[in-house]
RNA sequence: GGCCCCUUGGUCAAGCGGUUAAGACACCGGCCUUUCACGCCGGUAACAGGGGUUCGAGUCCCCUAGGGGUCACCA
């Protein structure tokens, strides 16, 4: 086999969306598997939609997610350049070389012509095609006419029969009927190809040997497929991998919420479980395995495996792989991505670092994403300012509540907290002497301490919230559990 | 609407002519446990419908229905 090249060719025009990560993953993959290369290309053919930032956030994204390029914008390669915008020369040469052999011809129809056409088709209830009114006009005219100012289209010449044949590697041999093409435009009247026209230049100049794509593209594949003959030239490899679909079946968009990479990032997903989650929206080792290495993935990965269906997106799913992900994650990692909000928050001070990472590493293992450590927490670092409800009447307003607060309080201040364990020795003890269940003196310490009824494992909490601030909380406990009490 | 693709539980998904039709998420029980989460055990739940082909069909073919895509001087 040839060498292997693929691209991922995302349009600068807004985010890098779920599917487009998905399908660069699937590019990415493919590439490294196969030790090929992948290149990023940027089509930004359409100058107005187009925008930096946009190419910015997408790399940006692209880079987060750890899938990195061969060549791009922004890395030398021999098949450059690699924006749409840069590569004019090359798209005017080739347009020139189908009108000079008289596969393609100059437009002049303004498109209030064109408008009329389409609706007069539209009220007949007939298929719309371009009537190829400009197929006529000779080159010398049309030239004479561009220079006196009038701006054509450039529309490609489609035989009127046959059918055409796309061999696609997860598809099959999908056949379509040439009689239903017109005249396709390939250059726009301000003088840039089109999509059809532009990709089929840039992935034979750039050697692309699979073209790996949504599937959104199959239905202009013969487009291109008649482009690659008239100029002659030998076919790249088409798989179309199937959309990824809102839960209620549509396709996705802002109002079904996160759908962009930036986004997810930005609730607290880890780049690793996007990666694990996307991998197995659409693809299947065939093995019975949820969780993935990226080199495992590479390892297994084949276009064998990519489902023809459709796959709708999960979000319980992908918070409960990220919840084992965020678990696997050392504290200090996840620390640091949470250090400007928790500095925000006054959660560190310049000392108090190895306590938040020490919160961290306790909070992170009971919670589906990062964002949610900071408010899962924040009652090592704020004072509690209100307890529970249903934890108040179970362990502040039963009868013996202020008693055993008491006995949690002694327990506190004998204590030399030297460590969990003997935390726990101390306190287990002390119930045997009472001769009561440690859960009675637990439960009321934890609501004491966090004002809440589910923590992380009480004896770390009091380790980390240490001796001082355990004795002021049990005894503000007190006074509150009192004060219900006398009311 | 024309054309194209798709169709196994709510979701992902295994299956590639002969299986009691896996597994995961979610959901519901139970266990473990100081709570929550985790973990463990168990449960509810699927081959869109109809015709063929075949000894035998979730697997092959056709039709219908439904969903999606595409028909731009957007990509």
């Amino acid at each position: 086999m040839d060498k292997i090249r693929v691209r991922f060719a995302p349009s600068p025009t807004g985010t890098l969306h779920i599917g487009g990560a998905r399908t660069a993953l699937f590019n990415w993959l493919f590439a490294r598997k196969y030790l090929g290369k992948l290149v990023l290309r940027l089509e930004d053919s359409d100058i107005r939609r187009s925008s930096e930032d946009s190419a910015l956030g997408i790399m940006d994204g692209l880079r987060w997610l750890g899938l990195d390029w061969d060549e791009g914008p922004d890395v030398e390669g021999d098949f450059g350049p690699y924006r749409q915008s840069d590569r004019i020369d090359i798209y005017r040469k080739y347009l020139d070389q189908l009108i000079d052999q008289g596969k393609a011809y100059y437009c002049f129809c303004s498109s209030e012509q064109l408008a009329a056409e389409k609706e007069a088709a539209r009220l007949a209830k007939a298929d719309y095609r371009y009537a190829g009114h400009c197929q006529t006009i000779s080159k010398s005219e049309a030239e004479e006419r561009i220079q006196n100012g009038e701006n054509p289209v450039i529309r490609f010449k489609s035989p009127t029969d046959g059918v055409l044949v796309v061999h696609d590697l997860i598809r099959g041999e999908v056949e379509f009927n040439n009689r239903l093409l017109d005249d396709f435009i390939i250059a726009k009247s301000d003088g840039w190809p089109t999509y059809n026209f532009a990709v089929v230049v840039d992935d034979y100049g750039m050697c692309i040997s699979h073209v790996i794509r949504a599937e959104e593209h199959l239905s202009n594949t013969p487009k291109q497929i008649l482009l690659y003959q008239a100029l002659g030239w030998e076919l790249p490899q088409f798989a179309h991998v199937s959309m990824i679909l809102a839960p209620d079946r549509s396709k996705l968009s802002k109002r079904h919420g996160a759908t962009s990479v930036q986004e997810f990032r930005d609730e607290g997903y880890l780049p690793e479980a996007l990666i694990n989650y996307l991998a197995l929206l659409g693809w299947s080792s065939g093995e019975d395995r949820d969780f993935w290495t990226i080199s495992e993935l590479i390892e297994r990965f084949s276009l064998d495996g990519i489902s023809r269906s459709p796959a709708v997106y999960d979000i319980e799913k992908l918070g409960w792989m990220n919840g084992h992900y965020l678990s696997a994650a050392s504290a200090d990692r996840i620390a640091i991505m949470l250090h400007k909000e928790a500095h925000r928050r006054g959660f560190i001070s310049d000392h108090s670092e190895d306590k938040f990472i020490r919160v961290v590493a306790l909070v992170k293992n009971r919670v589906k994403t990062i964002n949610e450590i900071l408010n899962e927490g924040s009652y090592f670092f704020e004072p509690v300012s209100s307890y529970d409800e249903k934890g108040c009447k179970k362990y502040f307003q039963k009868e013996n509540s202020s008693t055993l607060l008491k006995e949690a309080l002694k327990l506190c201040q004998e204590s030399d907290f030297f460590s969990v364990e003997n935390l726990e020795q101390e306190l287990r003890q002390r119930a045997e002497e009472l001769n009561i269940k440690a859960a009675q003196l637990i439960h009321p310490i934890r609501l004491a301490l966090s004002g809440r009824t589910a923590t992380p494992g009480i004896f770390e909490v009091m380790e980390v919230l240490g001796k001082n601030e355990c004795i002021d909380r049990i005894n503000s406990a007190i006074l509150y559990a009192e004060s219900l009490k006398s009311r």
